[in-house]
DNA sequence: TATAATTTTTAGATTAACCTAAAAATTATA
DNA sequence: TATAATTTTTAGGTTAATCTAAAAATTATA
């Protein structure tokens, strides 16, 4: 009962990543589209989380969580994260080469090894992409960031997250300078297409609409 | 082909700890007993290995390791106890508290993972139970140690190894103070059962047989 | 609001890794 | 060396996680 396969974590963690405060319940094509599966594969681990009592579901109409549900959930989220840091700070990766590796590690069971490690790392509060590391409780505090598609002419604000974690967006960040930490200031924003003309370390840069969909900051 | 399953290493590394340089093949029995699973069962694995070519299998004749699967194997041994230095080491786990652990990270794969970890380590030659860890070419210095057993009255050794790595051993030796790099001397052994007793730190100690057929030492 | 489109579930298979029971091969022993 | 004991393999099933195709329910639209 209490032992949960690296495939229902999965599942789990999948769920929690798709609940947002305004969503209802979680689709079970959303489900199997971030899985690469398929719809009727969904289904049948869906009655089984059901039965395990990690989720409340009810048929045709989507899943939520369940406290255990959520619990187990941040767990896995609190691993992945900090093998992240771990991975950046002692072994330096770079942050665009880090999360599939912490997509395994994270199915590691030891909350001894789980709470070394973050003593080890000094107590992160933040992994390498800007979110936030649940505590030993699973505790979360989801700092409140704006991604700049969202800013309003002159506004400035401290890039603080992004949206995405795949290596070629991570990469293109990089490139053009928008890590973590560094303090934009929004110039223009284009209606025809949404781009938007920033101001980083003084001198202008266009960002696609998709780009500041998917960059957060702190403002 | 290529991709290995969890449980396809776990028989190679098995079947690479089964074989001695005396052994001409290893038994079906053999590996169901340390894999805790059933002679049939292994049956059908060994077929599947053999079809991979990572074993010699004759029917009735016991198996035995291809240059690729011997390569497989020590892969996953200098993960294991690499993974071991690091909990040993950085997060200050016990000798006798990785082994587990160490059971379910060697099977996390990424070449650039362990040779990162290997250089954060600084290059150990050997795990927290003095087993030696093989290079990243593969390269395994198994170095030549007696066990006490087979050691002379005033013949003296560095404790160096062990050849069980439960819990309930591992404490044990702590407790009496048979940690790696103590000096030993053998007073005196007893026919009767085997025990013998030995000079560490300057006052006697008795080990039993069972104890002095499972510690090594550098003579 | 009836029909069409979409989403979700069910039915029925497949695969990897395991199992028990029985048959076959090997090894030990009288 | 024939028979007994042991080891190993085969035969036939089970379970978790997946799949495709078809049926059922929900949602959108004319
Ligand atoms: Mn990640
Ligand atoms: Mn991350
Ligand atoms: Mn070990
Ligand atoms: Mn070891």
């Amino acid at each position: 009962m209490l032992a949960t396969s690296f495939t229902e974590e999965n599942y789990l963690k999948t769920i929690f990543h798709l609940s947002t405060p305004q969503t209802v319940a979680v689709n079970t094509n959303a489900i199997a589209d971030v899985l690469k599966t398929k719809a009727a594969s969904v289904t049948d681990m869906l009655k089984k989380l059901a039965e395990k009592d990690f989720i409340n579901y009810v048929k045709y109409q989507g899943v939520t969580l369940t406290p255990k549900g959520n619990q187990t959930a941040l767990n896995i989220i609190r691993k992945h994260r900090l093998w992240e840091v771990f991975l950046v700070d002692k072994l330096n990766f770079k942050w665009d080469e880090v999360h599939d590796l912490a997509e395994d590690l994270e199915h590691i069971n030891s909350t001894k090894l789980i709470n070394s490690l973050d003593e080890f790392l000094g107590f992160p509060k933040f992994d390498p992409h800007g979110d936030p590391i649940p505590d030993k409780n699973g505790v979360l505090n989801e700092p409140a960031l704006l991604p700049v598609s969202k800013m309003k002419i002159n506004q400035t604000g401290i890039i603080s997250g992004v949206r995405e974690h795949t290596s070629v967006f991570l990469n293109y960040l990089e490139k053009v300078g928008l890590v973590l930490g560094k303090k934009i200031l929004i110039k223009e924003t284009i209606e025809f297409d949404g781009s938007v003309i920033i101001d980083i370390d003084g001198k202008a840069q266009t960002i696609s609409r998709d780009v500041a969909k998917n960059l957060l900051t702190a403002v």
